[in-house]
DNA sequence: TTGTAGGCGTTATCAC
DNA sequence: GTGATAACGCCTACAA
C-alpha cells in the first residue's frame, strides 16, 4: 500500500536520480561534488555529466540537516542605507564567496531589540558563524550567541575583553580630527551628533577628551539628536548651533551626511568656511571630495574591515585559529578645504 | 549496538525535546508554533513555556526539507552600492518580514553571468519565489527559472509579454526629462551615460525619441561609457563633452551621481548653470536637493516598487492571484535650479 | 484536538 | 575507491 507521492521542491531532481543516471550510488555523487579527489576520474566525469544533463541542484537544507553545517554566515548591520556598511558587506562578500560560504544579511535599523529578533529568526538557518557590528548588544543577544556556541567577530570597533574584533578606535579617531581643528587655531569647536549609536558616542568621547586636553571643552557646544542623520538634519543643526552659540568657530559632525548638509547651509547663508567656521565630517564618503568646499573628514577602512573580519570568522569556523584576535586597521585624516 | 551520536546543530534542542518537556507529542509542538489555533490553549501554553525554557529554535532546514517550502524569497539586484536598489530592498523587506518570509539577497554586479551563477547558488536554498531587477537576463537564466517552476516578479521596468512586472517606463521617463529641457529652450541637448545597463539604454532611447520628435537629435552629443558611474566620471565626461562640443547647451545624465559630478565641475570651471548649460539627472537621490545649484532630476518610486513587487510575488506563491499583473507606478519630474 | 508512521534529500559511519 | 545503512529535525497524511 503506497501512499500519495509528496510534492517535491526544486526541479525535483535528487541526488539519487543523478546516481541512477550515472550508474553509481548516491554517496558517490555526493563525494564527486564535495570531495572530488576521493572519487576516480572516470566516475567523477560520469557523475558530472549526469548532473549537467539532469540540471541537478543540490538541496542545501538536506545538506545542512545531514552535516550540521550550513556553510552560511550571518551578518548583522545597523543599516542598509549607509555606505559605510555596504562597503563592509562588499568586503565580506568577496571573502565568503571564495570560500563557498553564503551570507545572510540582517538589518537591525540601529535597534537592539530588532537585532535580537533578527538573530532569533536567522538562527533557524543554523549559520556557522556571525559577523556583528559594534560591541554592545542586548543582554539576551549575547546569551543566545553563547548558548548556540556560535563563533562571532565584532566589526568596526575594538574590544579589550578577548572578543574577536576587527576595526579601529572610534574614540581615537574622534580625538584626532578634533586635534586637527585645534591645530587650525579653532577654540570653540562644536559637535553635531545624530543617531547616537555606540560609535557616535565614542567619537564624542574622543572629541571631549581632545578638547579637555587643550583646556577648551565646553558642554554648551554639543548638539545631539537621536534621530537618523541626513543632510537636512545637518542643515537644521547648523542653524540651531549658530543661533545658540554664534561664537562657535568649528564643527565636528559625527558623519559626512550631517557635515555636507551643514556645509550646504553655510553656502546659502554666506558663512565663510573655514575662516569663520571650519567643518569636519566622518567616514569620507564619495561626496566629501565633491562638495563645495571639499570636506575635511576621517577615512575609515570599512571594506578592509569586512575582508579581515570574514577571514577571521572563517578561521574560527574551520577551527584553524582557536584564539581570538584584535585587529586594529586604523583610520586616516583627509584634510580638505573645509578646515 | 548503537552508533556514535552525531554532532547536533544549533543549541541541540529539538522539537522532540520540547515535546517531552511539555508532555505532548512532537506534532503538537509543531502545530502550537505554526497553527496555534489548532491547539488547545492549555497545551499551547505548556508548549510555549517549554520552548522558552529550553531556548528552542526550530530548524529551517528540517522544515524546508519536510514541507518543500522554504518561506524564503530570492532577490537579485545589480548593485548594493546604489541607493536605488537599497530603497527597493527596504520596501521588499517590510512586506516579506510581515509575512514571515526571509529574503536572500544576491548582488550581480551588473553582470548577467554572475547573475546566473547567483541563481544557481541560491537555488540550493529552494526559494519559493524570485524578485528580479530588469527584464533582460541570460538565456540559461530564464531556462533555469522555468525548469524550477519558480514564481518571478520583474522590478523597475515594464514588460509586455505577460511577465509579472512592477515599475515604470524607463523610456518615457527619459523622454519626459528631455522634453523638459526642450521646453526650457535648449536645443543641443547632450546625454551622459555610464554603466549602460538595460535601463540606461532605455532612458537613452527615450531621450532620442524626444529629440527626434523636436527635430533636434544629434548623435554627436551622446557620450557613453560602460564603466560604473561615479561623480568623478561625471566631472570627466563633462570635460570631454564640452571639449568636443562647446555648443552643447544642456546635459541629461543617466543618473544623479554623474549629474552631481558634472555640476561640481561646472562650478569649478565657472560655467553658468543653467544659463549656459542646463543639467538634469535621474533618480532623485538625497544630494540632488542639496548640491549647488540644486539638481533637476526624475524621482522614481523605488521603495513602492519593492513593496508592490513583494506583494505580487507572495500572492503568486500562495496561489491567490494566478494571473500575472503589470503595475506601472510612474515617475515624477523634480524641477530645480540646474535647469 | 491529538497522536502515529513514514519520508523529505543529504551525509557520517562503518564495511568491503 | 565505493557502497549500504542509518541518522539529521521536521511535516504531511492518515487515524483515533
Amino acid at each position: 500500500m503506497s501512499r500519495k507521492p509528496r510534492v517535491r521542491s526544486g526541479s525535483g531532481v535528487t541526488m539519487h536520480d543523478v546516481a541512477r543516471a550515472a550508474g553509481v550510488s548516491a554517496i558517490t555523487v555526493s563525494r564527486a561534488l564535495n570531495q572530488p579527489q576521493q572519487v576516480s576520474p572516470a566516475l567523477r566525469d560520469k557523475v558530472m555529466q549526469a548532473v549537467d544533463a539532469l540540471g541537478y541542484v543540490p538541496s542545501r537544507s538536506a545538506s545542512t540537516l545531514a552535516s550540521a553545517r550550513s556553510r552560511t554566515v550571518l551578518v548583522l548591520i545597523p543599516s542598509l542605507g549607509n555606505t559605510v556598511f555596504l562597503d563592509t558587506l562588499a568586503g565580506i562578500e568577496t571573502v565568503l564567496a571564495e570560500a563557498g560560504y553564503q551570507m545572510l544579511i540582517g538589518n537591525s535599523h540601529y535597534d537592539a531589540d530588532q537585532e535580537l529578533q533578527l538573530l532569533r529568526a536567522y538562527l533557524q538557518h543554523r549559520p556557522d558563524g556571525v559577523l556583528l557590528t559594534g560591541l554592545s548588544h542586548a543582554a539576551p543577544f549575547d546569551d543566545l550567541l553563547r548558548r548556540h556556541g556560535l563563533p562571532a567577530v565584532y566589526m568596526m570597533d575594538l574590544a579589550d575583553d578577548g572578543r574577536c574584533c576587527v576595526g579601529f578606535s572610534q574614540e581615537e579617531a574622534g580625538a584626532a580630527i578634533t586635534r586637527h581643528l585645534l591645530e587650525r587655531g579653532k577654540r570653540r569647536i562644536g559637535f553635531l551628533g545624530a543617531q547616537l549609536d555606540e560609535r557616535v558616542m565614542k567619537r564624542l568621547a574622543g572629541y571631549r577628551a581632545a578638547l579637555a586636553e587643550a583646556g577648551c571643552h565646553d558642554a554648551g557646544l554639543e548638539w545631539l539628536d537621536p534621530a537618523p542623520s541626513s543632510m537636512q538634519m545637518g542643515a537644521d543643526m547648523l542653524d540651531a548651533a549658530l543661533a545658540a552659540r554664534p561664537d562657535c568657530d568649528a564643527l565636528f559632525c559625527c558623519n559626512d551626511d550631517l557635515a555636507i548638509g551643514a556645509l550646504a547651509r553655510c553656502q546659502q547663508l554666506g558663512i565663510a568656511v573655514p575662516a569663520r567656521l571650519a567643518v569636519a565630517g566622518f567616514n569620507d564618503l564619495q561626496p566629501a571630495a565633491w562638495c563645495t568646499p571639499s570636506l575635511t573628514t576621517v577615512a575609515t577602512p570599512r571594506r578592509e574591515i569586512g575582508i579581515q573580519a570574514a577571514r577571521a570568522l572563517l578561521a574560527m569556523i574551520e577551527g584553524d585559529a582557536p584564539q581570538a584576535l584584535r585587529l586594529d586597521l586604523g583610520f586616516a585624516l583627509m584634510l580638505r578645504r573645509s578646515s
